[in-house]
Order: structure tokens, then C-alpha cells, then sequence
DNA sequence: GCCTTTGTTTGTCCAGGACAAACGATAACA
DNA sequence: TGTTATCGTTTGTCCTGGACAAACAAAGGC
């Protein structure tokens, strides 16, 4: 008999499939069980736990909260009903009725229509203010939607394909260039969103400079050994508001300190980590739509230092 | 003193890096010190396991050895140079000298060029003939040049890239259909790689099948909620050879149980677990150009269904 | 030959202790 | 008033060493 028929025969999770279900580690789910007495699984004939899909769908709930900034301690012992309630008070901003509508159209599932209509303001608008006006809040607002419980996990990764593949689409059309700056893009480890420098990518691209993107989650060492190889003038890079503030911070003085002077550092994404204090040696982009200025600013300063 | 100021100092990695990066549970670690002997990390000030990169390396080793059938017990104890022969001859094929040439375009950093050759290919061969050509021959020589210290991470990263970027866009050049089958694409947590699923995707669009993709590392929980929502087909993963065997088989056959039988599991990617043993209710495609008959079969048995 | 049984290997689970990093509140300072 | 240090609390990850089921390999019986 396997794990999993086990596990099947007495519905219930062994403790390997809940980490898998509901993202919370073993050692996690074990010292919850010690501190709080929650979940307290049955334990089948070899005294191993076994959890109820009730434990699952309370857990997962939990780490969405957590996810958003709750404390464990704090909201472990409230009522499913109540985290559930906690979950759906917690975005605050109105949608805007344009944005509105797309969001509807992940929630009915209408992934073509959704490609489509997508397609159609990109071509009306122009890829920046596509970007700006359009990705940019729907991001955010599909984060809100999220959070809320309105839309499941499943919805937000189709809304994230139908958006990354027209971005990719555009992003292609540009015609490759090698005026500078030459541009790295990439995200620390553990950051998964490929969105921000996809946008970042974009913007860029169409204002001339030469962009190399390594996607997502690329070690330290190695944007370190990519700046080089590509001889970059700028490393810029994207940081979710999920990503650990001090990761963030660490991370960012580390890769400072090992890259020479002459390769300028920018960082953006909705971090609140970002605009809390300034690191050294790394520009902070607060919103898209300053990557345009930051891009002429270098210009300039590159200019005026090739004359004086 | 900060995690990353430490790993700086010692240049060593964690417990939970090592799980991470070598593939290899903190759990199976710990144990393999114990009975074997290796690895046998340094400790820290606190009495943590650290890691050496030659540690890890041999790590790498050992698990793509024993994804193919070789056991620990047999192959720990020989150094890292007579893994490394095995391993060579494991991947057996040469790297045919078309393939050559653009491992060594991602090698010497032209990404512009390596971009404009694909895309070139692509126009000429047409999508079908450059997947299965190109690009799928292609993914498994830069792994093995990766495995073999041949390329740098960020160089493979800069491979998936330009590939993921040529592939997207020629996916939305499809144009959007309602034929059957209705197919769900994603991978499961921990498994990153999007580019099984963006080439079967690619397949079965220019076979006029309906493609609903969530990109990578979709929780179990959502798959099934996707696969309902979206009244699927077929639930199409991908695998890749670094993924848990274990988790394979454990996710595969608990996605089995809570989808209903009409919903047909299609499993495929480079992981050998695949191929080790058949599970129940679900079909291996051991190779990409397999879609296009296993999509045939499925019409017809479709219609046999319907008549029936 | 094939199927069952028995022995060995291997990964995952367990308990309960420890501690660094993250967090939040309070105090000191500009 | 607002911003930076200090200190207690919370929380996740790591530790040890034991146990055992599942996977695998080898030997036995039909």
C-alpha cells in the first residue's frame, strides 16, 4: 500500500501532503501542534498524523493571513468563519469599473477573451501606457482581489500568463539595439514574479536601451558573474511586497558591495521595504513611470562624465 | 552578524540551501551523514551543518545518478570524478554540432544573436518541426552542459529566456479555438520550469486543441479547482528531472483520486520517475512527439465514446 | 519460467530541545 | 513630533537519535 492510498483509504493528509497542500513546512506544522495546539491531527495505527481536509482549509487560510502580515499567534485559535471574514475585510481600494471588468473576465474564466481584450488596449494605447495605465493597477487590484478571497489562486496564475505573454509579445517586436545602457534584469532568490522586470523590460526596451533579462530567482553569485559577463551598465531588479524586507536590504548591500562602482543598482516592485531607507548605491524606482527619467538621468550623467 | 554576511564570510551553504539546490530533503541529509558518512559539513559557531560547494556539487551528482536508477548505498562513498565519468556516460549522446553552435552563442553571452538564430529556425522549420528539433534537443544538451560545469546558471538562464520569449510568442500567433480537447497546463510546487509546458502548449495549439495555461507551481488544491472552473479535458504537467521522484508519484496519484475519471492526467518532462513505473488513470508521454498521437487517440476514443 | 517470501536499503516521520531572525513595544534622542 | 537604538517576545528552522513502512533485491517454491 503506498503513501498516498494510505492517505486516500482514510482521507486524511500525512503531514508531507499538507505541506504540499497548504505551504506550511513540517517543522512548522509540528511546532504549531506543540505551541498553539493546532492543528491537532489524529494519528493513525503507527502514531503518525493524520489531518482532516477541515485542517487543510483552516491552514491554508492562516498562511494566506500570515502571507499578509497577521502574526500566527495572533489568529490561530479565531474560527475558520472568522479568518475567512479577516480575509475578505482586508483589501481597502475600490476597484475602478474598467479594471473591473477584466477582473471579471478571470473570474468567469474567459482566458481567450481576456487575451483579447488585453490585446486590444495594448494596440490602442501603445505599450507604455499600456504598461502605466492598464497592467500596472490591474496587478495590483488582481493582489487585492486575491487577498480578498474573490478570486482563487488558479484564476490569478491565468491572469499572469494572458498578461506575461503580452508583454513577451511586445517585448519581442522590439527591434535589438546596442545604444546603452546595457541593462540586466532579474529577481533574488525566492522572488517568483516575473511581471515587474517583464514591465520594467518593456519600458526600457522601448526607450532604446539594450536589455539582457535572466527571468526570475537568479543567485547572487551569479548576477554578480552575469554583470560581468555581459559587461552591464545597470542591474535593476523586482521585489514583490511578499519578499522578505531583510533578504531585501541584505541582499541588495551585498550585491553592492561586489559589483564595481561604474554599474549603477535599481530596484523597484511594491516592496514596502523599498521606500523605508535608502541603501547606498542603489536607486529606488517607486512607481513604473519614473523608469523613463531614471533612464534619461543616466544619460545625461554618463554624457556629461565621457566630457568632463 | 546577517545570514548572508555569514554565508559571505564562511562561503558555505545551509541545511536548507543544500535541500534547495541539490534537490535532497534536510530529512534524507542528515540521515545519509549518519549511516554514510557523507556529507559531512563543518559546523558553524551554533553547531549548524555547512555546506562546502564541492559538498553540493557531489550532491548534484549523486541525485541525478539516482534519479536513474542507481542507489545511494552503491555510489556515495566514490569521489566526485568517478560520479562524474558515470554521469557522462549516462548522457550518452554527443551534442550534434547544430546544437553546438547555439550552446556556444549562450556561452559567449550573444543573446541578441542566439535570439535572431531561433527566431530564424523557427520561421524556417515552422513551430512543430523547431520544438521538436530544435528546441526540445536543444534543452537537454544545455542541461547536460550545465550538469557538466559547462555553463554557468546564468547563462542557462539567459538560454530559457530567449527560449520562453520565442515560444510565447509564437503561442499567441495561434489563433484561439473552441475544438476539443479543453487542456489544462501547469507544473506542481517546487517545479519551475516553464518551458515543458509552454512546448506541449505549443503542440497542441497547432494542433487546434484549446490550451489553458497556469504557468508553474500550481498547488494541488487548485489544479482540481482549475480543472473544474475551466471544464478541462485533460490536465497536462510537466516534470523535470530535478523535481522529487517521490512527490511525483505521491501528487500524481493524489490528482488522479480527486479528479473525475473523465478527466484524462497527462504527465511528461525529462524525470526518470516517470518512466520507472506506470500509475494508475494517468499517461506518460515519454517524448514531445508523442502529443501529437496522444491527441489523435484522444479524439477518437472521444468519438467512439460519443457514438457508443 | 513466474510468483511468493524473506532480508536489506532508504526515505520520511517522530519527540522535544535550542536558538537566530523577525517583530513590536519602549526608551532615548534630535 | 518624528526618528533611531534597546530589549523582550514570537516564530520558523535547525538539532539529535530513534523508529518504521515502502522500495528494492535475493532466495525460495510451484
Amino acid at each position: 500500500m503506498t503513501v498516498s492510498e494510505k492517505s486516500l483509504a482514510t482521507s486524511g493528509y500525512n503531514i508531507g501532503a499538507v505541506e504540499r497542500n497548504a505551504g506550511l513546512s513540517k517543522d512548522t506544522l509540528r511546532v504549531w501542534e506543540r505551541r498553539y495546539g493546532f492543528p491537532r491531527p489524529i494519528r493513525d495505527e503507527h502514531g503518525e498524523r493524520m489531518y482532516s481536509e477541515a485542517d487543510v482549509e483552516k491552514l491554508r487560510l492562516l498562511k494566506r493571513l500570515i502571507d499578509r502580515g497577521y502574526r500566527p499567534g495572533k489568529i490561530v485559535d479565531l474560527p475558520s468563519g472568522d479568518l475567512r471574514k479577516l480575509a475578505d475585510t482586508l483589501g481597502e481600494a475600490e476597484t475602478p469599473p474598467a479594471l473591473r471588468v477584466l477582473i471579471d473576465l478571470v473570474k468567469s474564466h474567459r482566458a481567450s477573451e481576456l487575451h483579447a481584450v488585453l490585446a486590444q488596449i495594448l494596440v490602442r494605447e501603445g505599450l507604455e501606457r499600456f504598461i502605466l495605465d492598464t497592467i500596472a493597477p490591474l496587478n495590483y487590484h488582481v493582489g487585492v482581489a486575491w487577498m480578498r478571497g474573490y478570486i482563487e489562486v488558479y484564476e490569478e496564475h491565468l491572469y499572469t500568463e494572458a498578461t506575461q505573454s503580452l508583454l513577451r509579445g511586445a517585448i519581442s517586436g522590439i527591434p535589438a539595439t546596442d545604444r546603452s545602457p546595457r541593462v540586466l534584469l532579474t529577481t533574488f532568490p525566492n522572488e517568483q514574479h516575473a511581471l515587474g522586470i517583464l514591465m520594467v523590460q518593456a519600458l526600457l526596451g522601448g526607450n532604446g536601451a539594450a536589455c539582457i533579462s535572466l527571468g526570475t530567482q537568479t543567485p547572487l553569485d551569479d548576477i554578480v558573474g552575469a554583470a560581468q559577463g555581459h559587461e552591464v551598465d545597470i542591474v535593476a531588479l523586482s521585489f514583490s511586497a511578499a519578499f522578505s524586507s531583510n533578504h531585501l536590504v541584505e541582499g541588495l548591500t551585498e550585491l553592492r558591495a561586489r559589483l564595481p562602482a561604474r554599474v549603477s543598482i535599481w530596484a523597484g516592485g511594491g516592496n514596502p521595504a523599498l521606500t523605508r531607507r535608502p541603501i547606498e548605491g542603489v536607486s529606488v524606482l517607486g512607481r513604473l513611470d519614473e523608469v523613463g527619467a531614471a533612464l534619461e538621468t543616466w544619460r545625461t550623467l554618463r554624457k556629461a562624465e565621457a566630457r568632463g
